[in-house]
DNA sequence: TGTACATCAGTGAACGCGCGTTCACTGATGTAC
DNA sequence: TGTACATCAGTGAACGCGCGTTCACTGATGTAC
């Protein structure tokens, strides 16, 4: 059996996903979970704070898939290229299916839509938590990619960024007309590896050799990688 | 001296790019604009409408300086790389900050907010309304890979929405961690011409060879039209 | 073992507030004859 | 030119509604002596 607070945050996640936080009413939730209005305020205290508690959770599972994978990252001791480093985020997302239907797309509009927030309570409150395990994923990126500027991987990384949010979390729209214009059905799995490829391409870029000189597809698998690790 | 009605329109698409659509009360804008609360609904009907109107002034703008730089690049002759086609839209882009302070910012902040529209009556108009300049793009965008397939075609093109919308329309926050982090201030026209090269180098990228290895995979490409259109 | 009190989970009803919209009305300007 | 009517742009006040939150209260369970 569910508790009341379980029920409140499992019903909380889903509507937040489809309709927005502020165009989410604690009447909504409360009558799908149902359970009592007052019990959401007795629980969370307010709705701000649940919203926070419900994409906690989210950023929990997440995060801690995606440290073990880098963990079997760390292990092996080939020399790392980009996509491998990009790889690491595609079980993580698809493994959020199994917690809830379209996990990965929910917890992508979560994400989404707290980025998107005004006056961003959230991503301060994310910034804060989640700080760490950022800071672990970009040390990895730069030891396949040593002679990328810091500024230019900052901005690499929020271009990839605003990739995967954008698409995972509009994945049902674009699901829809790649079905109707191409008859073609894909999942959240298939796009990720359409993605990771992509990106890797682009990370890959050289930026000090002008473009057009030489063919990007042969700069992709190219590797310089230093002396030291860290 | 500007009229009730552009009043209305030029203090709209300020407050619903900073607070959103649904955080932004009637109230709030008539406040700010100094117009009566009641001339909304006589000037625009309903919210739902003004929030359209906003929209459609800004896309107005835009589509008709990419329209004019996609005419420049139909009448040069030599052969077209994809960042020329990418490149087509850094104009028009950055060319709306001279209509308002951070035209450019506030744009893409209401393109992501149109996009992530619940109920989607934003995104429904925009593509019924603009999907004649979105197809001319792709055929630009075609013809410097010719190869690629369309569905391919279709989810990098997406990726790359994703990445433009995303980081511009977040790029204050993003230039207040690159500035505190690297002591170094970036105008929105330094972040699209970081953009424009990174995503050239991803949609030049051959997907019919594997990133990191020789071994070619037909399934990607693979497609399946029928005879008729959708 | 019995009694008194504390804690916890929840409840039903009401609170005040801000919201989008409506409506009767005003005053200026344009048009017909 | 004068009068009657129509159109337009705007206004002030009120409408009902749904919102997040609060509050007094209940009943079950746990704890101290």
């Amino acid at each position: 059996m569910t508790s009341t607070k379980e029920k409140i945050l499992n019903v909380a996640e889903e509507l937040f996903a489809d309709h927005g936080f502020s165009e989410t009413s604690l009447r909504m939730i409360t009558a799908k979970a149902e359970v009592n209005l007052a019990s959401v305020n007795y629980h969370f205290g307010s709705k701000k704070t649940l919203i926070q508690a419900v994409f906690d959770r989210f950023m929990l599972r997440f995060t801690n898939d995606l440290s073990l994978e880098m963990d079997r990252l760390d292990e092996a001791d080939s020399e790392l290229q980009v996509i491998d480093v990009l790889s690491t985020l595609i079980k993580p997302i698809t493994q959020l299916d199994n917690l809830r239907p379209d996990g990965a797309g929910v917890f992508m509009n979560l994400l989404g839509r707290a980025y998107a927030e005004t006056q961003g309570h959230i991503r301060r409150f994310a910034m804060e938590h989640y700080a760490s395990i950022l800071k672990r994923f970009t040390q990895l990126l730069h030891t396949t990619s040593p002679n990328l500027q810091p500024t230019e991987m900052f901005w690499r990384l929020h271009f990839m960024l605003g990739s995967f949010i954008f698409t995972l979390a509009g994945h049902e729209a674009l699901q829809e007309i790649s079905e109707s214009d191409f008859d073609q059905k894909v999942s959240i799995e298939e796009i990720i590896k359409r993605l990771v490829p992509f990106m890797s391409a682009a990370f890959s870029f050289d930026s000090n050799k002008p473009y057009g000189t030489t063919q990007a597809s042969d700069d992709v698998g190219h590797k310089k990688l230093s002396a030291g690790e860290h």
